[in-house]
DNA sequence: ACCCATTGCAAACGTAAGTTTCAAACATCC
DNA sequence: GGATGTTTGAAACTTACGTTTGCAATGGGT
């Protein structure tokens, strides 16, 4: 059927596009073309151009958020091998497993989420906080008892720490890549990258009880 | 002289409002209306929006940079005395102090700091790394000799984490402190604020040497 | 074979933005 | 004090965008 076809096409070609350049700066008229279908056809079957973003996160985040749920229920269920590094490894490996070890589309989808905090797209936040706001909290829940001698003020804060870090990374995760290489000559592989954004978050995390 | 007056209203509109709204989403209108100036004002004395945004950047950061120098030399002649900590205790205090100790003024050119990486103004972060890479390096030389064992590639990949930790907690400067308002009860102090930063931070970089 | 809802397409519309224009107001220097 | 260069002001220009429109093509159900 070329509906779906046509669909399909859209939210592929919008992902990498989005990831590339950011909301605003990618016009329908770049989506359309690359994705080979009519200008219109945007409005059409999405209605605007802001419902499009919401389906492109929509279709990478529902999978993601179930798999994380599934990982965190079995984690539930052994309270006592909850760690901080382990709780951070959750996301890792579901981001990176969740759509087939597809290193790429992870990292093209790790911008987007970096762009969803970081550019100005209100709608999307809400939309984002509305419909994976459970699993924030059910994540926040487990991380407490992680991190013994927490205040609340304290947990706020450090997570937050820890998420700019991460968005920052994934935001600018293929420039960064370069500029490392750029620097060091290495091209650092993703894992590794991940394995020391891991780390870095959870001694920040860890030291998280103020004074 | 009418001049250098609308000049620098002009800039004090577009601070305000860069780091409010973001680039992209303020407009040379409102600029203007804001400023009680012509539209036409803008590109007269500019030349052109680029080089207003530009021009916002300098005047915040020639004074700090020229601090933060000030401070580091003082630090250079006492090589023993270097910790990471301390190292990041010149950056917030310059940032401090520089402006006069206006808090409003430091937090909103915090954000614009965020967004000059976030937000896709490569001719921003073309200027920035030609005008101001220079500070960039001399502050990696001093960091080094304080994290021994770290690699040229930890290091790369660790101050950078910290970057992007200082740099999101910036950009978001006030809605995250709304948030921790809502969810604790409590306003947090900006002095706080900064401190638990530069302690997430400087336990994130210390971890620094990969396994 | 025909009907009709669905989809595709080219073109136009409305809007908001950065920039340019050009005449008027102003300041400066001889 | 008049000529000259600088700054301001209102308006128009240009461009790019998201969206809408009207119509043609399609294809499954009766």
């Amino acid at each position: 059927m070329a509906q779906k076809e046509t669909v399909e096409r859209i939210l592929d070609a919008a992902e990498v596009l989005f990831a590339e350049r950011g909301f605003a700066e990618t016009s329908l008229r770049t989506i359309t073309s690359t994705a080979g279908v009519n200008l219109a056809a945007v409005n059409y079957h999405f209605g605007s151009k802001k419902a499009l973003i919401q389906a492109v996160f929509e279709r990478f985040l529902d999978p993601l958020v179930e798999d994380i749920n599934y990982r965190l229920e079995k984690f539930s269920q052994d309270p006592e091998s909850i760690t901080v590094e382990a709780l951070l490894r959750v996301l890792s490996a579901s981001v990176y497993e969740v759509h087939g070890r597809n290193t790429n589309r992870a990292t093209a989808f790790m911008r987007l989420l970096g762009l969803a905090y970081t550019q100005s797209q209100a709608h999307l936040r809400n939309y984002i906080s509305e419909h994976y706001g459970e699993i924030f909290q059910r994540y926040g829940r487990l991380l407490k008892p992680a991190l013994p001698g927490a205040t609340a003020e304290d947990l706020f804060w450090h997570t937050h720490f820890a998420l700019g870090t991460a968005i920052f990374t994934m935001s600018n995760f293929d420039a960064l890549r370069a500029m490392a290489e750029n620097d060091t000559g290495q091209r650092t592989p993703v894992n590794d990258i991940v394995d020391r954004l891991t780390t870095f978050m959870a001694s920040g995390l860890s030291n998280a009880s103020h004074d």
